[in-house]
DNA sequence: ATGTGCATGTAATCAGTTACATGATTCC
DNA sequence: GGAATCATGTAACTGATTACATGCACAT
């Protein structure tokens, strides 16, 4: 349930509407939690109800638009949930489990197998690098919003936890990226294995 | 949707009832994917519906259970599954969304979210660890009897793709928690730079 | 006028969780 | 007789995904 309080923690930078929290869950929470805009805009109506956040309308031309801002009340669950020690939640390793059983596959496919891995765990570590660069930099839109509304002292912290995370993550999808290298080394050595193997088996024919 | 493929899998090495499937989910795929029964029995009826396994009944006693037997059409889908390139899955960071969050936090409270995380980690790896161990000397149970039914040339295969498994999960999650003892000192770091800069703010009071 | 971005929703469906519910068997 | 384990489900609910649907604002 870290929608809800990936919403609360970025209205804690500034009020946003339901619109540009979609697209904050497109770049910097979006790389560590996901949301399309279907989920979000009736998530943002419950926090209304539960007070957590308050709605006003904004006029946009002759529409208008609600602007949503974080209430006490959600500071103080913010506050609650930051420290609440949470229950690990179930293991989901989708890539692990096709990976452990790749002996339906052929030596190709396996190793196509491993190689798209390989890419997916390098981009997905080159992004966490380039988030990682922008928070260092105080460079995103977001953070300079939060660093002007936080008191100096806090500062180092705001920045300091969250290039942590970063740091932790691309490390993370690096070595992942590696292991999926070595799968590929993998599939390479048992292929020669069976070839040698094999060629045993037809120079020293069985005594049948 | 691995909830589905994880069960074929499984049954590959033998036909199991819903019971035998769910310890299963507990004990080996547990380590990478988790179900309960409540969701493993209506799912094996819907494999069962869609032709991928087959039911039969064994007597127990005077009461009967519903042994399942992996089909040719469900051997397919493993086939079709393995080799097929997932597009990669919503990223869920839960405890990564809290860390990038823990200026909400006191120290002191910062510093027990990471060892909690340290903590889990540790725990994650010893369990990685134990299995890899298992699988190596080929100890459990359900990998004898799929080893039985294999072709000898296949049984490298089999082992290594599981280890190379969890050999990553285990380095990961061992990389995991020195991240998370990383985050303590950073905390620790944090704590001091701020009592640091508060002396000096005492000492050389501003001109106000 | 046309396309891109801003803006907000609903509906149907699917996957996953938690709780409730029941009964047989086996071992002590 | 009682506890642990084997065995199989249903129901209510929550969370997440995908598709459908609409309309204004602004720049070219």
């Amino acid at each position: 349930m870290s929608l809800r309080e990936s919403l609360l923690c970025l209205l804690t930078a500034r009020p946003m509407t339901g619109y540009d929290l979609a697209k904050q869950f497109d770049v910097s929470v979006g790389h560590l939690w996901q949301a399309p805009h279907s989920q979000i805009y009736p998530e943002l109506r419950r926090l209304e109800e539960d007070g957590l956040v308050q709605a006003t309308d904004v006029p946009r031309g002759r529409a208008v638009k609600r602007a949503y801002s974080i209430t006490d009340a959600g500071r103080a669950e913010v506050a609650r949930w930051v420290v609440e020690i949470a229950p690990s939640s179930r293991v989901r390793e989708a890539d692990y489990v096709k990976a452990a059983f790749l002996e339906f596959a052929t030596p190709q496919q396996a190793r196509a197998q491993f190689r798209a891995l390989h890419d997916h765990y390098r981009a997905t570590h080159a992004s966490y690098e380039a988030h990682l660069r922008d928070l260092e930099a105080a460079g995103t839109a977001l953070m300079q919003t939060r660093l002007e509304a936080a008191a100096p002292e806090d500062h180092d912290a705001i920045v300091a936890f969250k290039t942590h995370v970063f740091r932790g993550l691309a490390q993370r999808a690096a070595m992942q990226a590696i292991w999926a290298e070595e799968g590929v080394a993998l599939v390479d050595h048992l292929e020669r294995r069976r070839a040698t193997a094999e060629a045993r088996r037809a120079g020293e024919p069985s005594g049948i």
